[in-house]
RNA sequence: GGCUCCGUAGCUUAACUGGAUAGAGCACCGCACUACGGAUGCGGAGGUUCGGGGUUCGAAUCCCUGCGGAGUCACCA
């Protein structure tokens, strides 16, 4: 039994020998011992006081004696105001240590132990390249999907590809109109920034047509709508969804160029999917419970003909549900997705939807939609919610044209490994081919521990420099940490397989490391609970910097001790092995040499 | 304006969900070590946790209020 349960279960013992009352789960608060004082785990006597019928302190004194007589494993306590100090017994940090090592896949649980739940994530427009802040939500997505998997869950990581719209439509029309045929083999350019450049482009022409009809009088509004290229693209909408032969045809040429750019720049980030959904496969879903709702009086339609849910009485407004000329939004299209997926997994336990925090209203409209349409697991769907990613320079939005290219981005960060890698020349007997991964391992993880080390719903400020420096709390720090112990282990043999002996008697900087071995499982649970990578990561760098500061106060290979050496060379190896996995659920890999 | 979120050292951030003297990294100053990989470790300085009330044994955390920032309230997605 792990340590804290033991503490957690004794102290009820405790009070109920004592002092004669059970205490409630939460009265018993279990935290780590203040680095100043002496211990490791401390218990908080003050939520116990009151029923104990004792002050503080010697309430603290009468637990600390129950637990120096009856529970071996605690081997000193000290009382500091209502803070009760336990000092565990060597023989259970060793003991923990050696049992981590020899648990397969130690901290996670059985797989598809536990129901079934979808993550989505990236979600991209098909109209325009990733950029920065996609690189959030998919890192934050995948990796939210790993640790639910690591905690047992069955999880299928999915993706709602918006492929229709009018946004897309602006740029088959631009393409129409300045294209002159150019693909991506005839430019030489990704399918997404081919069909980003056109998108650009209407734009550019929309905004010069407001600019004229304004001067004819029309106020801003009725220009932008009245605008000639943009009555074009709603007319090539309503063609789309009557499966107009030609428009279809432009719009599977052009989206497949887009696919085929996404999977490159996928492929580069490293993550997968499971499945993909289409909006154009789902909005008519959406439209048919649109009718149905429209019938049953959950909806309402008005004299334009557009069709609207009332959602006043919840403390929201009313929404639009479809558009006056019959073609469907992105709420319809929503819809007929949570519908279609619950159709095709009936035994879905949670959805998970990574979407930025602009989108908190339409999640919440959305899931009030689908309880009022009588869908009972519309409790079940979360918002995972995140901050905006700024730049030093300032913020980042994609309307106004300061986009930062996800590409780009990650070329810049792979070329800045390169740099610093050569610059410190570690790299003797890598082929040129394993240092080019190599250096696309440290800059993406530089890039993804950057942005998930940060708790996802806030906003954060991304700087490219900061983020590559390999020292502090960085993905290539604790890579770093990673490849040297790897390159110790290597040379340790297999000094790692002996058992060590009973009675060594350990230092507080092996006590400190074993306790963040020892408390791994708990902690992917917690950040699996809580939906949290941010979580997993700061208890990776607390990790690497005990082992640093270990690694730097007392010998491992050199130790004569046989006993002390093999432990040592046990606690590095389960630091590594920790390390490597905990990484990996962060989408990080953990080069063995760097 | 209504609603939601955020405000912690110069900067970037943490705080086990109400617990001890609010931890770290960067930058700055200093130190250690022939180092098992220095992309290291140790120390110093730097905080009225935006201001003001309240709740309690105890508040960065909960409540009220003021200030500041972001988002949203589209026949965009």
């Amino acid at each position: 039994m792990k340590i804290v349960q033991i503490i957690q279960s004794e102290t009820r013992d405790a009070c109920e020998k004592l002092f004669s009352f059970t205490p409630q789960d939460r009265q018993i608060q279990v935290q780590l011992t203040n680095k100043d004082f002496e211990g490791q785990l401390t218990v908080v006597v003050f939520p116990l006081t009151k029923q104990a019928k004792l002050a503080p302190e010697a309430c603290g004194e009468k637990l600390g004696q129950y637990f120096a007589e009856h529970v071996p494993e605690i081997t000193g306590y000290n009382i500091i105001k209502g803070f009760l100090n336990l000092t565990i017994a060597d023989r259970y940090w060793s003991d923990a240590v050696q049992q981590a090592l020899k648990t397969g896949n130690y901290g996670f649980s059985e797989p598809d132990s536990k129901p079934l739940v979808l993550v989505e994530y990236s979600s991209p427009n098909t109209n325009k390249p990733l950029h920065l802040g996609h690189l959030r939500n998919i890192f934050l997505g995948y990796s939210v999907a790993e640790i639910l998997k690591a905690a047992g869950h069955q999880v299928k990581k999915v993706q709602i590809i918006n492929d229709r719209g009018i946004h897309i439509c602006k740029s088959m029309v631009a393409w129409k109109h300045f294209g002159k045929g150019e693909t991506p083999e005839s430019s030489d350019m990704k399918g997404d920034k081919l069909v980003g450049k056109y998108y650009v482009a209407f734009d550019r022409r929309h905004k010069a047509e407001i600019a004229e009809e304004m001067e004819d009088g029309l106020t801003k509004e009725e220009a932008e709508k009245n605008a000639p290229i943009m009555r074009e693209a709603q007319q090539m909408l309503q063609r789309w969804e009557q499966k107009d032969p030609e428009v279809v045809e432009l719009w599977q040429k052009m989206n497949g160029w887009v696919y085929k750019g996404f999977d490159e720049t996928y492929a580069k980030m490293g993550v997968d999917f499971d499945h993909l959904y289409y909006e154009s496969e789902t909005y008519l879903k959406g439209k048919q419970e649109v009718a149905r709702g429209l019938e049953e009086g959950i909806f309402f339609q008005k004299e334009d003909g557009s069709v609207w849910i009332d959602l006043s009485d919840e403390g929201l407004d009313q929404k639009l549900l479809q558009r006056s000329d019959g073609t469907a939004v992105y709420m319809t299209q929503d819809i007929g997705t949570a519908i279609q997926r619950n159709d095709d997994y009936p035994q879905i336990s949670k959805v998970v939807y990574t979407v930025g925090n602009e989108q908190e209203y339409h999640f919440k409209v959305l899931f009030a939609i689908l309880k009022k349409l009588g869908y009972e697991w519309a409790e079940n769907c979360h918002h995972l919610s995140y901050g905006m990613v700024e730049l030093p320079e300032g913020k980042m939005k994609s309307r106004e044209g300061t986009v930062v290219d996800a590409d780009d981005l990650m070329d810049e960060m792979i070329g800045s490994a390169q740099s610093i890698a050569e610059e410190l020349g570690k790299l003797e007997g890598m082929s040129e081919e394993e240092q080019q991964v190599l250096y696309h391992q440290i800059g993406l993880a530089a890039l993804k521990y950057f942005l998930l080390k940060v708790d996802a719903k806030k906003n954060m400020l991304f700087d490219p420099v900061e983020s590559i420096d390999f020292n502090g709390n960085t993905g290539p720090f604790l890579q770093y940490a990673h490849a040297r112990i790897s390159s110790l282990l290597r040379k340790a043999g297999d000094n790692a397989q002996k058992n060590v002996s009973e009675n060594i008697s350990l230092i507080e900087a092996e006590r400190q490391l074993a306790l963040k071995i020892d408390r791994f499982p708990d902690v992917l649970s917690e950040a699996a609970n809580n939906q949290s990578p941010a979580e997993l990561a700061n208890f990776l760098y607390e990790l690497v910097k005990d082992y640093n500061h270990f690694y730097q106060v007392v010998p491992v290979l050199k130790e004569e001790n046989e006993d002390l050496r093999a432990f040592r060379i046990q606690l590095s190896k389960a630091t590594a092995v920790i390390l490597k996995k905990g990484l990996k659920l962060l989408g990080i890999e953990s080069p063995q040499q760097m």
